[in-house]
DNA sequence: CAAGATTGAGTAGTCAATCTTC
DNA sequence: GAAGATTGACTACTCAATCTTG
């Protein structure tokens, strides 16, 4: 390897004040809706999904390209709520190779009764510190960012 | 509950994008920086604060501050790199109710084997897609995020 | 009893193997 | 054989209980 292109002082505030930013927002924010709605974040993704879906139902791969997540690890979540009551699977009629997905009426119960909550502690610790000006450059950042990983996707590309 | 007050458009695609940026910058760094390195993000970053103190050793607890993990999470994290021998572990002297923790010459060899890689994976998924005007601005946004914050910090206080 | 730390049980996520259908 | 999905074993994190020392 070459010589190592260190960060200068302003590369490296923003990247560690990036991880601490990331880390500590994400986590506050999934910790207090956890308590406020019984939701964990990956619960609450899911049902946001299957919830905005027509019929309130997707294909479980539809549910893995949404949220990224590993085929396996979908599979285990969804087992985990099923169990709760929270979605129900069912085979595919045409061609049963696949699986429909679908939201109960205790996983719309529950995700109409957390959303509220959510968006109170994404005010509270996100959108509420920040003026309009650096929303609108935070969006953009993202759009930057996101555009560079799109351009060379992972290996396996549920790799992110 | 009063009447939810939903994000707008600019707020909703503040946080959507901020969310997937952070989900798939840290994940992509860190499966490059283990593929390359053998460091896992969390062995990383118990070296790199190890590498750093004097004498390369801290106490436990200190490194939990500066790592913000649980205490068991921390535990058990330092036995696995104990048994891979990065980390060694002693009693305290001076009132033995804490342990020290010392980073290895193994551990040293890793850290530095691997920081030019990281270094490397930072660059590519983070820095030289931003401009110096977007470094700062993120630095910014982070140091108001992280204080909003510090002003009231979780029950437990590991709790991020 | 509080501080510093470890342990074990339970839960979640990853990886590789498997199964079925096209 | 590839796509869609599930399973089991292994690893990692959380939570509560425990242990020891000041």
């Amino acid at each position: 390897m070459a010589k190592p292109r260190w960060l200068d002082e302003r590369e490296s505030d923003a990247w560690r004040g990036f991880v601490q930013m990331q880390t500590q927002v994400m986590s506050r924010i999934a910790r207090e809706t956890q308590r406020s709605t019984g939701l964990s974040a990956p619960d609450y993704e899911v049902l946001v999904n299957l919830s905005e879906a027509p019929g309130g139902r997707m294909r479980a791969f539809q549910l893995g390209a949404a949220t990224r997540w590993e085929k396996s690890r979908l599979s285990h979540h969804l087992s985990r709520m099923a169990d709760r009551g929270m979605v129900e699977r069912a085979p595919c009629d045409e061609g049963a190779r696949g699986s429909w997905v679908t939201i109960t009426p205790a996983g719309r119960a529950a995700i109409a009764a957390a959303a509220p909550q959510h968006v109170e502690h994404v005010r509270r610790w996100f959108v509420d510190s920040l003026t309009d000006t650096q929303l609108e450059a935070l969006a953009e950042i993202a759009e930057q960012l996101l555009a560079t990983l799109a351009e060379s996707p992972p290996d396996d590309p549920c790799d992110e």
